[in-house]
RNA sequence: GGUCAGGUAGCUCAGUUGGUACGAGCGUCCGCCUGAAAAGCGGAAGGUCGGCGGUUCGACCCCGCCCCUGACCA
């Protein structure tokens, strides 16, 4: 198989940084991040992300090339993703794709293509969004649209507003299903499994870790730098809720409560999104697992396959 | 020891002037997801209404006793 792409998913807390890193060092390969917040500049502790020194001299690519106030967008990540998995492939390295945005790696790695958006026709649709709901826009969706209108609920007033647009914008219909599951690129999708107790201990344990290493530090430091502005950065986990304690709305232990909480949601929802995707190989995250060599074995395994093979032959075999 | 308030879904609480629990939020589980995705949205499963006895055609709702919790008084 020529010029893999490895990728290495699961929810939160699952291991995906130590076990790409390492992945790195053994198959020769640079860190491509696939997790919508570590773009952000300075948003450090709250995102788990690897400190220099953690890294040990693996090239990691996109991290921090976002401001704060910068509103994330996919389709500028599927740019930049590719042309990172292009610079090194490029440079006979391996390209490995480590992160838990489930959006993220697959405008990286699958056949999807973003219509484009403009924040004009944008902010006048959420304008009416806020001004009279998402029934009545989805009335107007079902009228010159009817196959989206069908696949977006009418309380969704989020999705409402983007068909609106990009109907607007490109006098197309909008499709509002994700294509089926083919890759781009020869691609090893590794996925993290740990048991939800498992994985509740270790997010409740990773935020009181967050806490100690100072995230209310690092949130006020980014308040300075325009955080509360940042549309999409502003809602991270943890910083949000530590938003909100700045703010007197709650107390610190409240903040971290929360943070518990809806990190847990958030893993959840991870979890069925990775969870359909058939093309994913999954390994045994939890205590006591040798994950380096179960991956190592898979990739052999994926790689050693015969050649000609598509990348959708490389699903795992049930058998063998 | 006495008085008062309260014991309803895993949790916090609504509710029925006696007629099969309309419950809600949170949690749990499941699902959706194309330019905010650590976001946004939907669905489902959960209750012998503290225990026992009585009144009644019928009680979670009335009566009695008991148990538990909280507050107050001694």
């Amino acid at each position: 198989m020529a010029d893999p792409v490895i990728a290495v998913l699961g929810p939160t807390a699952a291991g995906k940084s130590d076990l790409a890193l390492r992945l790195a060092r053994d198959l020769g390969g640079e860190i491509i991040n696939a997790d919508s917040m570590q773009l952000y500049r300075g948003m450090d502790i709250g995102t788990a992300k690897l400190t220099a020194a953690q890294r040990q001299g693996i090239p990691h690519h996109l991290l921090d090339v976002w401001d704060v106030r910068y509103p994330a967008n996919v389709a500028e990540y599927q740019q930049m993703a590719r042309d990172a998995i292009a610079a090194v492939t490029a440079r006979g390295r391996v390209p490995i794709l480590a992160g838990g945005s489930g959006l993220y790696l697959r405008a990286a790695l699958d056949d999807l293509n973003f219509p484009g958006t403009d924040p004009a026709v944008r902010e006048r649709l959420e304008a009416e969004l806020a001004a009279r709901g998402p029934a009545e826009l989805h009335k107007r969706l079902a009228g010159c649209d009817p196959g989206a209108a069908v696949g977006i609920l009418p309380s969704n007033g989020r999705r409402i507003v983007r068909a609106l647009e990009v109907i607007e914008l490109s006098g197309q219909p909008f499709t509002a299903t994700l294509p089926s599951y083919e890759s781009l690129y020869p691609a090893v999708q590794i996925g993290l499994r740990v048991s939800r107790g498992e994985l509740d201990r270790r997010i409740a344990t990773r935020v009181a870790q967050m806490w100690r290493d100072g995230l209310v530090d690092e949130v006020r430091g980014l308040e300075q730098a325009g955080l509360r502005e940042g549309r999409t950065a502003s809602q991270a986990l943890g910083y949000a809720q530590v938003l909100r304690f700045l703010a007197g709305e709650w107390s610190q232990d409240e903040a971290r409560e929360q943070t518990v909480k809806a990190t847990r949601r958030f893993a959840r929802r991870q979890d069925s999104w990775f969870r359909r995707d058939p093309r994913v190989i999954w390994l045994d995250a939890g205590p006591g697992a040798d994950l380096p060599a179960q991956a190592l074995a898979t990739i052999d395994r994926c790689v050693s396959s015969p050649t000609g093979s598509s990348p959708k032959d490389m699903a795992p075999r049930t058998t063998s």
